[in-house]
Formats: C-alpha cells, sequence, structure tokens
DNA sequence: AAGAATTCGTTCGTAAGCGTATGATCGGCG
DNA sequence: CGCCGATCATACGCTTACGAACGAATTCTT
C-alpha cells in the first residue's frame, strides 16, 4: 500500500505518474544547479571585493548610471523593491553608494555612487569577467552564444 | 571628479574597466533571471498543491526511493543539511513524509514517504509536467534539446 | 583498544527573494 | 479643488541558501 512509486520497478507496471518522472533532468533542477555553481564561483572569485552577485550588480548599474532612483534601479537589475531595499542598506553602510532626497519627488531616494564606490566598481568588474569566464569554461566558444542566446529567450 | 563610468561615453573615451561591460549580458545575470522566471512560473502552476520548488524535488525523491537518509536526501537534490532540515521539517509538519531512527546508525534519520505525501506526489507530477512545458514555451524543440544538454554541462 | 578523522543532524547568522500590507506622496480626473 | 488610483520606499513574514560551529555517533588508523 504505501509502496513507493519506484522507478526501477522490478514488475515494470506502471504505478503512477512518477513513471519516467526524473526531477534531475528538469529544467527547473538544471537551471537551478547551474545557477548554484555560478554563485559558488562568484563567491570564490568576488571574496576579495566581499561582493555578493545581487550587490555587485546593484552597484555597477549605480555607477553605470550615476544616478538612479532605487525603485528605478530595483527594475534594472531585476530586483523587486523590498529586496533592492535591503541590497541597497548594505551597500549604503559601507560607504559604496549615497543617498539623496529628490526635491521633485519627495517619495524616491535619488542613489549616486561614491569615490569608493567607483573604485571597488573598477576592480569589482575586473574579477566578474574572471567569473563569467570560469563559469563558461566547460562550454566551447560555439556553444557559450548559443547558450547565452537561449537564456536570453527564456529571460 | 565623480563622473560615472558611462557606458554611453559622449566622448568615447576609455574611461575605466567598466567600458564594454554589461552586466545584463553576462551568463551570471541570464541565469539569474531565467532562474526567476522558472520560479515564478513554478509557484503559479504548484499554487494547489502549495510546495516550492525545493519541496518538491525533496518530496518527489522521497516518493521515487521509499527510504532516505535526511542528509543522502540533501545530496541527491543538491541541497546542503542545513537548508534540507528546513526542507523535512515542513514537509514533516505538513504530513508528507515521515521519519524514523535508523538503528543501523543512531545519527542519522530515515524519511519516507506517508500516504498524504505518495497522493500529493502524484497530483504535483503532473503540475510540474506543465511548469517544465510552460518554462521551455519560447524554445522550438530543437533549442530544447540544446539548452538541456548545455545546462548539464555547467551543472 | 585508543585516538583521530569523518559523518549526521542541528543551530545560528546573514543574504536573497517575494507576497503582502502600510504610509507618504504624486498624478490625473471629474 | 477634492478624490482616487498609482507609485515610492519600508516593514513583516516565510522560504531557500550557505558558511561556521556544535555535540553525538561512526569509521578509520595506528
Amino acid at each position: 500500500m504505501s509502496q513507493p512509486f519506484l522507478a526501477t520497478d522490478p514488475a515494470g507496471a506502471h504505478r503512477g505518474p512518477l513513471d519516467s518522472y526524473l526531477v534531475e533532468d528538469q529544467v527547473g533542477f538544471l537551471l537551478r544547479r547551474a545557477h548554484q555553481r555560478h554563485a559558488a564561483l562568484f563567491q570564490e572569485t568576488m571574496a576579495e571585493a566581499d561582493l555578493t552577485p545581487t550587490q555587485f550588480t546593484a552597484l555597477i548599474k549605480v555607477v553605470e548610471l550615476g544616478r538612479v532612483t532605487q525603485n528605478q534601479l530595483g527594475r534594472l537589475v531585476a530586483t523587486d523593491p523590498a529586496t533592492i531595499q535591503g541590497v541597497v542598506q548594505r551597500l549604503m553602510a559601507r560607504g559604496l553608494v549615497g543617498r539623496t532626497a529628490d526635491p521633485m519627488d519627495r517619495r524616491s531616494a535619488v542613489l549616486a555612487p561614491t569615490e569608493a564606490g567607483l573604485e571597488l566598481a573598477g576592480r569589482a568588474v575586473v574579477l566578474a569577467r574572471r567569473i563569467t569566464a570560469a563559469t563558461l569554461e566547460p562550454l566551447d566558444a560555439a556553444e557559450r552564444l548559443g547558450f547565452l542566446a537561449l537564456l536570453r529567450k527564456l529571460s
């Protein structure tokens, strides 16, 4: 009665909907694993700059734009308002970005990179290029292009 | 002095290491976005079963194996001991898996699906197939195979 | 057999991620 | 003008995720 839906069912019978469903072959699982691997490589390589992937992305965007509203930044880096709030808070605590009130719109907070933020961003990008290379290392040149193209279609 | 490294620098000068570096074109960013999109589709479709991706994966694996040790399960579904602990705890709280002490090794906890767990797993797999389909929907058949193959190389 | 090294599960801390709710502010519309 | 809906930032709660440390138990080594 409580016999599991064994994938390697000795009787080979069709016991249930789990037949021929292998979690480890699903996109979701593979996507999660690939993301995990990238995150591990990121942390390892970015250690000296002490930035998480999200922090790095946010910082780079602030540096690139010079001035951004917090929610606007969140939209650009695909991070919802609740999450970007904490990220910005941590970047501010480290003095990497500054924050001023917008005279035009008293609701919004305008972010801008500090000198330290500019400096760290410069160093971090060098590391980030290494991370990208390390992540794609198992693929050859053609596969890398293909993979990025496919990823873009799924974003 | 605090001029940002604008990607679209009017002068076209080489201001710093951020030139020609676009965060949104990096594997890490695209991987994160694709993963986000999948998670959103998952949550939407799996709503009636009320399982997170990780909970679903763990439950399916327990059902598939019948009996597993907690850390062993974690290894199979790529979830570290600290994380699988909470996941299993929540599955137990919902009466989807049971837990017994292993007489052979008093350190380990043996997990097994309950009747409710078996039942829910069966229903959830149906939804999961839809999620996989929805996630890969933007790709044609050939692209799907290619994408999965590439993902596997990066896991 | 005794000690060392490893493994198992747990706990704590930190971070991301998102749903939901809230107060403040802004924009539009009658 | 006044109201309503939308937007901005924030707060709380819950889940995943992982490093680090821990006690208990097991296994390996000498």
